[in-house]
DNA sequence: CGAGTATTTGACGAAGCTCAATACCTGTGG
DNA sequence: CCACAGGTATTGAGCTTCGTCAAATACTCG
C-alpha cells in the first residue's frame, strides 16, 4: 500500500513536466494528503451533485469521468491514470456536475480542500502549477469535444490512443510501444459516442490495416506515424511548456 | 470607446456571482489591464501555434474558439460573451492549440502575464476567482463533448440556446426571454458538429414546435422549460456557487 | 435594382444505429 | 477434465440520422 511520501510521486512527475518542483513544494504537497484510500471497481470516486470537502487525487488505477443522459446513455469525458488529480477542479467549482469512477480496483489520495486553499495563500508558484494542471484537463476536454464533433468513428480511436500513450508515458506507464488500457468495448464506446457493434468495427479497421495490436488488454502501436495522420493527432494540449517561475514571465 | 477603469465590469459582475469582490481586488484588476483595442468581425484575436506574452478579457462583442481539421472543417468548442477572459489559460499554458476569432466587432482588454503573475503572488482570494473561471469554461467544454457525444441535432441547439441564455443573462445582455445571437447558420452547424443543411431543419424543427423564435440575429425562447427538457439542460456546469474565503473554506 | 450572402427545399448517399444471432473467453463447480 | 455461466467480442441485415450536391428563394446593403 502506498504511503502519503510516496503518494505524490506520480503527480511531482507530471508537474515537473511543466516546470521545476522544489522539494519544499512536493512536501506541501504531501502535507496536504489527509489519507490513502483504495476503491472498488465500478464504484463511483466522486458523484454528480455532491459537494466534497477534499479532492481526489488518483495514485494507481484507471478511473473515468461521466454524465449520465435522460436516456441513461453514459458519454465518458475523460480517462483518468496515476497523478491525475481527477476532482481538482471540485476545490472551487460545486457542485459536481459529473461522475467520477473507477475502470480498475485504484488507490486514491484524499486532498481536503482546506490543505488546497493554504497552498493558494502560502505558495503561488505550485498554485500556479495545480492551476495548469486543471488547464491542461480543460485541454483535454476541448480536444474531445473537437474529437466527438469532427472526426470519424476510427479517427476518433486512434485519437484516444494517440492521447492515453503520451500522458501512459510522461508517468512511467509504458512499456516501449506497449501499454495496459483495461477497457472493454463497451467502455470504449462510451467514450467514442459509438455504438459497441460500430466500435468493434473500427477497432478492427485499425486491427487490419497494422496501426495497433491489441490482445487482451495489451494495447501494442505498431506504426505511430501512421495512427498520428489517421487522428490528425496534434499534442500541443498535453503540455504546458511555458516556465512559471515569477522572474521570468515577469520579464 | 470602453475606459480601462470600465472595462473590468463585466468580467467584475461575473466573479460577484461566484464570491464577493472587494473595491481593492477590482482595483487591481484594473491595473492589470495595459490597454483597451478594437477586432474587426472575422479577425482573429488570439492564434493557434502562437504564445502570446498577454491574455485577452472581452469587453464587448461575441467571439468564439475553434479548432480546423485537416479537411478544413472547423469546429467550434465555445461562444464567448462579455466578461470572458476568453484565453486567460494562455497565461499558464502554452502555445495556444487553437484559435480564437471574433464573430460580431469587438472589444477586448489586453492584460499582460506579468500582471497576472503579480495577482497570483499577492491576491490570493482573487487568483482563486480567476482559476474558478476557467474552471466553468473547462465545464463548459466538458457539457459540449456530452452533448456532441450523445444528443440529437435539435437537442444540441436547445442545449446551446439554454447555456447561452444563461450565459448572458448573468452579464445583463437578456431582455426579457430575447436576446441577441449574431451567429449564422453556418456559424452555427460549426457549432453543433451539423451540416448547414440539418442545422437549418432543426431550427426550423425548435420553431415549428413554437419553443423559440429567431429572427434576424434576435432569438426569443418561446417555452423555456420545453427547450430545458428538449436539452436536457441542467445548469449546475455554469455556476461556481461555493464561497471562495480563506476563513470559511478552512473550517 | 442588383450583387452577394444567408436561408430554405429536394433528392439521394453514407456513416453509424438497432436488433438479433453467434462465437469466444475465463473462471467455477461437479 | 468437462460443462456451464456470464461476460465480451464479432458478424449480418435492415433502418435512421445526417451528409452531400444542387438549386431556388429571401434578405441586406450599396
Amino acid at each position: 500500500m502506498a504511503s502519503i511520501q510516496s503518494a505524490v510521486q506520480p503527480l511531482a512527475a507530471k508537474l515537473r513536466q511543466f516546470d521545476a518542483l522544489s522539494q519544499e513544494e512536493e512536501q506541501v504537497l504531501e502535507a496536504a494528503v489527509s489519507s490513502i484510500r483504495e476503491i472498488d471497481v465500478n464504484q463511483d470516486m466522486v458523484v454528480e451533485g455532491e459537494s466534497p470537502e477534499h479532492s481526489t487525487l488518483l495514485l494507481g488505477g484507471f478511473a473515468a469521468r461521466y454524465n449520465v443522459t435522460a436516456e441513461g446513455r453514459r458519454q465518458i469525458t475523460a480517462v483518468h491514470i496515476s497523478g491525475d488529480f481527477v476532482d481538482l477542479h471540485s476545490f472551487l467549482m460545486r457542485p459536481m456536475d459529473h461522475s467520477i469512477t473507477a475502470l480498475t480496483p485504484c488507490q486514491i489520495a484524499v486532498v481536503p480542500h482546506s490543505g488546497l486553499t493554504r497552498i493558494t495563500e502560502t505558495h503561488p508558484h505550485l498554485t500556479r502549477l495545480l492551476w495548469l494542471s486543471t488547464l491542461v484537463d480543460g485541454g483535454i476536454h476541448r480536444k474531445w469535444a473537437v474529437a466527438l464533433g469532427s472526426l470519424q468513428g476510427h479517427q476518433q480511436l486512434a485519437h484516444l490512443l494517440c492521447e492515453l500513450y503520451l500522458r501512459l508515458k510522461q508517468v512511467g506507464l509504458t512499456d516501449g510501444w506497449s501499454f495496459q488500457l483495461p477497457l472493454t468495448q463497451t467502455l470504449l464506446s462510451e467514450c467514442l459516442a459509438l455504438s459497441t457493434v460500430h466500435t468493434n468495427r473500427v477497432v478492427q479497421m485499425l486491427r487490419k490495416d497494422d496501426v495497433i495490436r491489441w490482445e487482451r488488454d495489451q494495447i501494442t502501436i505498431v506504426d505511430w506515424d501512421r495512427l498520428v495522420d489517421i487522428a490528425e493527432f496534434d499534442p500541443t494540449y498535453l503540455r504546458g511548456p511555458k516556465l512559471l517561475t515569477a522572474d521570468q514571465s515577469a520579464a
